[in-house]
DNA sequence: ATGGTTTTTACTGCGTC
DNA sequence: GACGCGGTAAAAACCAT
């Protein structure tokens, strides 16, 4: 395999061996000339090719010597404990970690590394040192956390065509959680998606669950749990969705008019003073009141397309919007 | 967990282009 | 015949308890 991969030449046979493997007659016969060697081929001049760790011969490419770079250990262990004792690699770095596993931990024990007690003042010493290394260590790890929310925020963010307005408020309350010390049993996506969908909701240009958990990589089931909890915790007040918020968004996906989106306000105003919504999903409400719209200002729309944009049943348009209409009537006879 | 309400799914029939 | 629309029944989802 190796001789494949390799276009320069190699030796056969024993040449092929490691500078390790190799016995006192080889090494007589690469050593005598100095350091002037010479290839045993075809006596041209050796020279080493460091970055390879490979010695070779300038005339025919010949590999004199492979892997000069010894890597193992300097150094002959005997047992266990002067294994440990010898080697100067600690535990593999991991990625799972903020840090690689590489920040300072200092022991709890208040003993020296001998495993007896420490003196009073050295005591008050570890104490300080633990207490700042601590803060340290939490305040990192919360900025970097903070740092990876934002990323998500934003990335949701833009993937939902939400202002910037909406990013700048998901992100205090991002904060806000954080300070709270709300984030600790829940995921850095969970709580981020629910800000994102608190922020939407706020800014009255609310995305509905499943838009949000679609570019989330969390489950709408935690995203909503996620969210009733945030909410309650920081008291945010977000008032229950208005229809007419879904409006403007739906009437220009489906290029609808000025005049048919005015309608539909005006469609959603009046059925509110009716009452006749209540405990029915606003998204449907706002899709029904579009079409309803769209109808009385004879612009050519399909129930499909209203449920298509609005991500709502057919039926729920139809039940809707004779509701809707049923309102509109009782008002004008 | 449960029961009531709303929404969705799937299917059917009707009229129009 | 395909399409848009209306209706229905049963299943599923949702919500408060």
């Amino acid at each position: 395999m190796s001789e494949k991969t390799h276009t320069r030449r190699r030796p056969a046979g024993r040449d092929r061996r490691t500078a390790h493997e190799r016995t006192q007659e080889d090494e007589e016969e690469t050593e005598q000339g100095g350091d002037e060697l010479v290839c045993p081929e075809c006596s041209g001049n050796v020279i080493q090719d460091e970055e390879h760790g490979e010695t070779v011969c300038e005339e025919c490419g010949l590999v004199v010597e492979e892997d000069s770079v010894d890597r193992g250990p300097e150094w002959r262990a005997f047992d266990a404990a002067e294994k440990d004792q010898k080697s100067r690699v600690g535990a593999p770095t991991t990625n799972t970690m903020h840090d690689k596993g590489l920040s300072t931990n200092i022991d709890w024990r208040d003993q020296d590394a001998y495993g007896r007690s420490l003196g009073a003042r050295q005591r008050q010493k570890m104490r300080r040192l633990r207490k700042w290394n601590e803060r340290f260590r939490t305040r990192d790890s919360k900025e970097r956390n903070l740092k990876q929310a934002l990323g998500e925020i934003d990335r949701m963010a833009s993937a939902l065509g939400l202002p910037d307005n909406v990013r700048e408020t998901a992100s205090v309350i991002y904060r806000r959680a954080l300070d709270e010390d709300l984030l600790p049993g829940r995921s850095i996506e969970g709580v981020s998606t629910a800000c994102v969908y608190a922020a939407a909701r706020m800014a009255g240009v609310p995305r509905s669950l499943d838009e949000i958990s679609d570019v989330s990589r969390v489950s709408k089931d935690e995203v909503a749990r996620t969210y009733r909890y945030v909410v309650r915790e920081l008291k945010l007040e977000v008032k229950p969705a208005d229809p007419e918020q879904y409006v403007p968004r739906f009437a220009s996906s489906l290029e609808l008019s000025e005049e048919s989106e005015m309608r539909a306000k005006q469609l959603l105003k009046n059925a509110k003073e009716k009452g006749v919504h209540s405990g029915k999903s606003p998204v449907g409400l706002a899709a029904a009141a579009v079409y309803a719209a769209a109808l009385l200002t004879n612009e050519k729309t399909t129930q499909a397309a209203v449920s298509e944009v609005a991500d709502i049943s057919e039926v729920t348009i139809r039940n809707r919007y004779h509701e809707l209409l049923e309102a509109e009537d009782g008002l004008i006879a």
